[in-house]
Formats: structure tokens, sequence, C-alpha cells
DNA sequence: GCTTTCAGTTGACATTGTCATCCCAACCTA
DNA sequence: TAGGTTGGGATGACAATGTCAACTGAAAGC
């Protein structure tokens, strides 16, 4: 028999596929509460027995996402048999793909702060930390933080400008792993 | 005696100052185009006559902040008085500084693909030429281009993450402004 | 002076987020 | 097991909004 929790769990997965389906492929203006409800066999309102309005699915979506990239670094962890640095060249670069494949959720992911003690805050906190770890493989656990936060910042500097077309033309004639090469090359060694 | 020239100019002038601040004042999704008209003392759909759409407007908006940009950034140039890296760090804490006052104005900039010849084209390829000059009295013209692309990037991410609050907490113990002087401070002597 | 042009207005329409209300089957309790 | 309860879902309705078509009036051109 079919119990009522499970339907309803079924039914907020679906949504959050159809939603981030929609994000994917025609970006936020895409993503309405109708087709959402739609794509999941529901109607239009029903998203409301799940998320509190249109905004707090999109932060679900959100959380999923920073939820793979967590897990993602976790694989890169020290325990790893990957070498620090390549670990850490590994890691931006994922960001780097996040963006590139799936712009339109990159953006949502960046779009509004985990400052709160929500889930996204959480799993976003989760992500950082793994981060974290990785970049204390390369400069030192010394060093860690403050490289850490240059580290991100550059890697998702790299995504924005190249997601917002910045990095094309002959401007820079750098692409975005030539970028983050000659950042990795300037990092001291640890102390 | 009122042309017709000048009454359009400045109904345009006044569409573009009303979306500008209601952009500033309560982000995109306060931009409509019937506060917009009203601010501007025309009616709803009088915007029409002027832009294409509600999109062209706000490029509008950000090709006139991107001229801005450009403008401080002619003031920074080396035929300044301003020792070559200062100027560099003041036009990165400049975008920073975009970023901290009119957050939403700042998210526009970098919101869509300036990659064909538009005047938005146009105006944002006018300000990332006099940053390479900046960036050229720094590090030598050799290296300019690369290192412009990176410091740009870092720059540009480290707003992004201040904004999007990813920044705060004492997670990476770090403020824009240590994260500038930090990757400043590994730039190579000019070669 | 007459016609043309064009900025601006108004009416209308489709889309969309959201809420109030209703419905019904799973769930719980006596 | 019967009857009330609960909660997911459906439907109707509404206001806000972007957009277009038709209309208006005055500046511009002849």
């Amino acid at each position: 028999m079919v119990t009522r929790s499970e339907t309803s769990a079924a039914t907020r997965r679906a949504l959050l596929d159809a939603a981030g389906t929609l994000l994917d492929a025609g970006g936020p203006k895409a993503v309405t509460l109708r087709e959402v409800g739609a794509r999941a066999g529901v109607s239009r309102s029903a998203p409301y027995r799940h998320f509190e309005d249109k905004e707090r699915l999109l932060t679900a979506v959100a959380t999923e996402a920073w939820r793979g990239v967590g897990d993602a670094l976790a694989r890169l962890g020290p325990d790893g048999d990957t070498p620090p640095e390549q670990a850490l060249r590994l890691a931006l670069l994922a960001l780097v793909g996040i963006g590139r494949s799936h712009p339109h959720l990159y953006r949502l992911m960046f779009a509004t702060p985990p400052a709160d003690p929500t889930a996204l805050a959480r799993v976003a906190e989760r992500a950082q930390d793994l981060f974290l770890t990785v970049v204390s493989g390369v400069v030192g656990p010394g060093q860690a933080k403050q490289y850490g936060g240059l580290l991100l910042a550059a890697a998702h500097g790299i995504t924005g400008l190249e997601l917002s077309g910045h990095l094309g033309g002959d401007k820079w004639q750098a692409s975005a792993e030539d970028l983050l090469e000659l950042l990795l090359g300037l990092l001291p060694d640890p102390r």
C-alpha cells in the first residue's frame, strides 16, 4: 500500500527535479510554478504544500547543489591518493565545471546569502570546510584560511566572468584554466 | 520653445534615472515598467518608445554604469601622479566599492554578455582596456594581459562572495581588502 | 495650411505568484 | 471497525506585470 508520507516525499522529489530541469534548460524565467507542477504531475499550487513559496523552492534546489559540491569535495579529501596540489586544482576546476554545465544553477547557488541557520547555510558551510582542508594540504594549515578565501574568490570570479562573457574575445588571452594555473603558481610553500 | 527631440531626450533620461533608482532601492523585482514610468512622469508603456523592452532598458542602465567605471579608471591612468601599485589597488577597490554601494547594479553589470557590438560591449571594453593599462604599470606590459584577467577575476569573485554573504562569518577570516592585499603581494615584478 | 511623424496614453490580454476554499483518501482513536 | 481528523492536492479567483494594438495631439516638414 502507498502511505501518505511516501507519496508526499515522492512529490517533493519530483518538484525539486522539475524545478532543477526547468532552471537548467531555460533559466530562472522558465521556472514557473505551473510548469513545475505540471512536470511533477501535480497542479499549480501543489508546491505550496512542500515549500513556503517559489523562492524557498529555488533555495531547496540550490541546497541540493551545494550538497553535491560537498560530496565531490569529500572525494578529493586528504585521505584520497590524489596529491594535494592536484586535489586543489581539481576542486577549483570543479567549480568552473559546474558553472559551465549548469550556468543557471551556478548563479542560483551564489545568489542568496547562506548566512542564517538554514539548510542551505549548513550544506554550503560543509562544502567550504572541505575545500579548506584541500587548500590546507597545499599551503599548510596556518595559511589555509586566507589563501582559501582568495582561491575560492578567484575561481568564483573566473567562473562568473566566463559565464557573463567577459572572458571572451582576445582581451585577456587566457582561459579559465590558464588563470587558475597562473594563480596556483603564485601560491607559497607550506610554512 | 520645446522641441520634440528635447523632451524625448529628457524623458529617456528620466526613465533611466528612475530605473536606476528603483533598482538600487529594491532590486530587480522593484523595477516595474509602471513604476518607472510613474517616476519619470509618463505612463506605463511610454518606455517602449525609447527601449525595445524592459530588458533593453536595464541593459542601458548597465551601460551607463560601465561608462562610469571607465571614467573612474581613466582618472587612475598612468598620466596621473598615483604610483602604479596604488592605482591598481584603487582600481580593484573601486570594483568592490560599487558592489557594496550598489549591489543590484553591480550584479546587473555582470549579468549579461557584452559580447556583441552593442553600446554595452563598447563601454565595457573601454573600461577593461583602461584597467589593462593600470595593471601594465605594475607587472609590465608583457604580463599585463594574463595578470589582468586574474586580478579582475579575483576582485570580481571577492565582490561576488561578499555580496552573497559567503565571505561572512569567521570562515575565511579575511575581508575583501585583506584578500586583495594578499593577491597584490603575490604579483611578480615587471619583466 | 496641410500632411506626416512620433512621443505618449489608454484599453486589453496573457502570464504568473499567491491565497481561500473545497475535496478526498490516508490516518488515528475509541 | 466506524467515525472523526489530518494533510496533500485541485480549483477558482485576484492582483501585479510585461506587452501590444489602437488612438491622440502636437511638433516637424512640405
